[in-house]
RNA sequence: GGCCCUAUCGUCUAGCCUGGUCCAGGACGCGUGCUUUUCAAGCAUAAAACCCGGGUUCAAAUCCCGGUAGGGCCA
């Protein structure tokens, strides 16, 4: 067995472009990437299109552009130098063929006339038996003679792979040692025909040819190894090493689906989740650096991984703290950066129309919201009283404890009166203005002296119609005189 | 069904290789408190786990054996 490492560390990750760029590829290649870059070595991207009815370009660029918003950089691969191929299989067409070729006349596989049909009894058959399904290996000991006549009489036929009789054992960099007995497995087929190989010879043909070294993947793929470490042998090539990642789970621990939850990578990048937090949340779940550290930009995690570190257990990916890491990345943030992520989302929800505010206020409005983000989106929900013209609410938001009604009036008339004798429109002064009347109001009313809420609810409710919302004070700063008074009056109307 | 992988708070995990410092540490979430007009953020604080059963040992989350459970792959 040939388990010639190469030198040079070179990793891969191999999507198909048959779907949305699904997060558990974001996750091999954020892992793969790090390996790379840890190493010194080459991150390479492989376009695996050999279902050509699947298959779309459409696909193939959005693995592109989200890879791109991660961070996430390849080496070689497609967009490279303006360069598609060598990279994408259905280029590749004549190299899988050489050796298919190679092994069909070194008897190594075998052309296969078995039908659908009959495979599918025998399975039915074997399976009632109790017995593990597997390919009876009929057509291999076919003679020359026959397989010529079947061929020019056009008989449907695959090419099957001889799998030998015989444990395979491997190292995985995560697992440690893992032993198959590949017997149990039966003949596989690897290609329909000379023109269409299928995934499992097509991989090991492309990890050789682009001299991978490492091929580190999610752990679905560990019982595919053994007969793909045969096959390589077959061909003589070396063997690179292998790691099984573990797999991101849904809540109920069953493999990342649709079902459950988002799953392509553009879902949350369109939620407004960024891309460090993401980064961040998925090398975390699989991997500790050991340390009591939470908090990894790329370029650290690049400097402190180790794939020995990487855990075995799948791990569930749970929103609630991606949610976390995310509020804390929008937090960190420089408010211009975070205003210019928002505006998208605003203008969306039809709240920004250009012009119509100033760079300067909308810095205001992003920075009194963004506690309250976990994810960008949550800016139209959070900001929107500030867009409109005219906020709705129901009237009984605007009672603060048991405050009476005509209470409520009188607190309103209380600010309007106060902000209206007010010279400088100034966060600051507006606070202290209200905060100078709010103790004698509840004097006069009756209510606890420190309980400024019976004067601050009802004005904030009106400025904001909300139940949570930043403070009156930084509202009206931000909506202006005007605006504010015109609320405020709004609000005694309704009474 | 067969094969393989895995197993520490609800969740992500540290500790396991090199037994004692672990009546198991951190984080998210949840509870409480502080701050406070609200919510959020921030700060403080509590509750919460070694899958089970044997063995080895003076001593086991850590080593060994056997179960169990979950998951993946094949079809």
């Amino acid at each position: 067995m040939k388990t010639t490492v190469k030198k040079e560390i070179r990793v891969r990750i191999a999507p198909s472009p048959t779907g949305s760029a699904h997060i558990g590829t974001a996750r091999t290649a954020l892992f793969n990437y790090l390996f790379a870059k840890k190493n010194k070595g080459k991150f390479v991207l492989r376009i695996e299109d050999t279902d050509k009815e699947r298959s779309e370009q459409k696909w193939t660029d959005e693995i592109l552009t989200e890879l791109r918003w991660l961070g996430i950089k390849w080496d070689e691969g497609p967009d490279i130098g303006g360069k598609f191929s060598p990279y994408k299989q259905t280029q590749r067409m004549d190299i899988y063929k050489k050796y298919l070729e190679k092994l069909l006349s070194e008897k190594k596989s075998y052309y296969c006339f078995c039908s659908e049909e009959e495979l599918e009894s025998k399975r039915q058959d074997q399976l009632t038996r109790g017995v593990a399904p597997k390919y009876d290996g009929k057509c291999r000991n076919l003679s020359e003679k026959e397989i010529q006549k079947k061929i020019s009489s056009k008989e449907k036929a695959v090419i099957r792979f001889k799998v030998a009789d015989k444990k395979i054992r491997f190292l995985d960099l995560i697992r440690g040692m893992v032993e198959f007995n590949a017997g149990l497995l039966g003949d596989v087929v690897i290609a329909k025909d000379l023109g269409t190989p299928l995934y499992h010879f097509a991989v090991v043909v492309d990890d050789f040819e682009m001299q991978i070294s490492h091929i580190i993947r999610g752990e679905e793929h560990l019982s595919n190894t053994p007969r793909q470490i045969l096959l390589q042998e077959a061909l003589g090539f070396y063997q690179p090493v292998y790691a099984h990642l573990p797999l991101m789970l849904n809540m109920d621990k069953s493999k990342m689906s649709k079902r459950q939850g988002d799953v392509a990578i553009s879902d949350y990048h369109k939620n407004g989740y960024l891309p460090e937090a993401l980064i961040n949340f998925m090398a975390l779940l699989g991997w500790n650096p050991g340390t009591e550290k939470e908090i990894f930009s790329l370029a650290k995690l690049v400097k402190e991984f180790s794939i020995e570190k990487v855990q075995k257990a799948g791990a569930i990916f749970n929103v609630q703290r991606l949610d976390f890491i995310n509020g804390f990345y929008i937090r960190e943030k420089p408010i211009e950066k975070l205003t210019e992520l928002c505006i998208p989302y605003l203008k969306e929800a039809g709240l920004l129309i250009a012009g119509q505010i100033s760079e300067n206020k909308l810095e205001k409005i992003i920075e009194v919201s963004k506690t309250r983000m976990k994810k960008l989106f949550d800016i139209v929900e959070l900001s929107g009283f500030f867009f409109v013209d005219k906020v709705a609410y129901d009237k009984n938001l605007l009672k603060w404890d048991d405050m009476k009604d005509g209470d409520i009036k009188d607190a309103l008339l209380l600010c309007d009166k106060t902000l209206s004798e007010l010279k400088d429109w100034e966060i600051k002064k507006i606070e202290w203005a209200l905060m100078g009347v709010a103790g004698e109001f509840n004097r006069q009313k009756g209510y606890p002296e420190k309980n400024r809420g019976f004067l601050l609810w009802p004005m904030r409710v009106a400025l904001s119609g909300k139940q949570f919302s930043p403070s009156p004070f930084e509202i009206s700063d931000i909506l202006g005189r005007e605006k504010t008074l015109k609320r405020i009056r709004g609000a005694v109307e309704k009474l």
